[in-house]
DNA sequence: TGTACATCAGTGAACGCGCGTTCACTGATGTAC
DNA sequence: TGTACATCAGTGAACGCGCGTTCACTGATGTAC
C-alpha cells in the first residue's frame, strides 16, 4: 500500500487529523488523547486503531512528521509568496499568519507542545523553528534585506523572530478582530529584531 | 480558620502543589490531572479532596491565583535587586532566570498554559505579562534607562520582552549546562529590542 | 474549670462508567497459478 | 479467464482496572454555658 493520502483519506490519516483536531479543541496535549476517544472522532471503531498504530506513543510520532512536513512545505510556499512583495517582513507576516489561520489545529497543537515537556512534537517544532531561522538567514543575506548585518546577529534575530510569529498565530487565530493589530504588531517585532541587532552590533564593535 | 500556609502546609496547599508537581513532570495540563492522582501525590484520602474544593475546575482557579500571586511577588523582589545591579537589563535577567529555576514547577506550568487553550491560569499569566511590561515601561521611564524612547515604542518591547523572558526560563530550567549561554542571549535580546524601538521611532518620525 | 455540642479535615467501602487491550471474526482487494 | 489463497482494514464482544462520586463514619479543635 503505503499511498496514504489518497482520495479519500486513510484511515491511518484519519486518526492523525482526529488527534489535532481533538486536542486544539480540547486544550489537551497529544499524549493525553485516549485510543477510544480517537476513534470516536475519526469515526471508526476503538480496535481500528491498533491496524495503524501500536501504540498511541506511536501516532505521536507520526504526528510530529506531519506537523514538521505540513510546516516546512507552508514556509516554503510563503517564501515564495513574499519574496514577490515589496516590503519582505510585511510579506511573510502575511502569508504566515493567513497559513496558520487555515491551518489552526495543526499551529494551535504544535505551538503548545513547543513549550511543553519533550514529546515527539515539541522536539520537531525545535528543528522546524531551526531550520527556519537558519533559511531566512540564507535569504536575507542573498537579497541583501538587512545590509551590513553579520550572520550571528542575524541568526538570533530570525531565531527570536520565527519564535515570536508562531506565537502570536495563536491571538491570530483566536482572535479574529485583532488581525490587523497583530499583523503589524508582528511586523513592528521583525523591524525592531533586525534594527536592534544592527545598532547592538555596531555599539559592541565600537566598545571592544 | 483561613490560616493558609502555616507552619505545616494545610492539605489545600498541599493539593495545589501536588498539582503544579504533577503538570510540571508528565507535562499534562492542569486541566487533564485526576483527582485521584491529585490527592495520592498530596499523601491524602482521596475524599480529602472533596474538603478544600467543590470541582477540579476549582483547584484551577486557586492554581491561578498561586502563580499570579507568587509571580508578582517575585517581580516586585526581581526589581529591588536589580536596580542595584549596574546594568538592569543583566540584572533582571539573572535573578529572574534564578527564581524561576528556583521555582521550576510554577513556572513550568505557567508558561505551558500561557500558550494553551483558555484556562485560569492563561488569563492569570496574560495579566501577570501585561502587569509586568507596563511595570517595566514605569520605572524605565523613571529611572531614565532607555532616554528618548516613547511610551508607545517601550511598551512593544517590554511586552515581548516579558514573553521571551518567560520562553527561555523553560530552557534556563530544562538546561543547565547552558544557563550562561541562555542568560546573555536574553540580555542580548533585551538591548536589542530597546535599541530596535528606538530606531524603528526615528525611522518612522523620518519617513512621517 | 468542666461539660456538651458544633465544626470540619480526613477516612474507607461501594457504585457505575469509560478506558486500553485481547480475541475471534468479516469482507474487500491483490496475487499465484 | 477462473480459482484458491494471502493480506489487511475494520468490527463487536468481553476482560480487568482506575476513575469520579456518594455515603456513613472518626477524631481533633474550638465554642457556649
Amino acid at each position: 500500500m503505503e499511498t496514504d493520502s489518497a482520495i479519500q483519506p486513510s484511515g491511518k490519516q484519519r486518526l492523525i487529523q482526529a488527534a489535532f483536531r481533538l486536542a486544539a479543541r480540547n486544550g489537551a496535549s497529544l499524549a493525553s488523547l485516549g485510543l477510544r476517544e480517537l476513534a470516536r472522532e475519526a469515526g471508526l471503531n476503538h480496535n481500528t486503531f491498533y491496524r495503524h498504530f501500536a501504540t498511541l506513543e506511536d501516532l505521536g510520532h507520526a504526528a510530529a512528521a506531519e506537523v514538521a512536513g505540513q510546516l516546512m512545505a507552508a514556509i516554503k510556499e510563503i517564501r515564495r509568496n513574499a519574496a514577490r512583495h515589496a516590503d519582505a517582513s510585511v510579506g511573510v507576516a502575511e502569508y504566515f499568519l493567513d497559513w496558520a489561520r487555515d491551518n489552526a489545529d495543526l499551529v494551535t497543537v504544535g505551538v503548545r507542545e513547543l513549550h511543553s515537556t519533550e514529546t515527539p512534537i515539541r522536539k520537531a517544532m525545535q528543528r522546524v523553528v531551526h531550520e527556519i531561522a537558519t533559511e531566512s538567514v540564507e535569504q536575507i543575506v542573498s537579497m541583501r534585506l538587512v545590509p551590513g548585518i553579520e550572520p550571528d546577529a542575524l541568526l538570533r534575530a530570525t531565531t527570536s523572530i520565527t519564535h515570536y510569529m508562531f506565537y502570536r498565530a495563536l491571538d491570530y487565530i483566536e482572535r479574529p478582530r485583532q488581525r490587523r493589530a497583530i499583523r503589524d504588531e508582528l511586523v513592528n517585532f521583525m523591524r525592531a529584531q533586525f534594527l536592534g541587532q544592527l545598532a547592538l552590533q555596531r555599539t559592541t564593535a565600537t566598545s571592544a
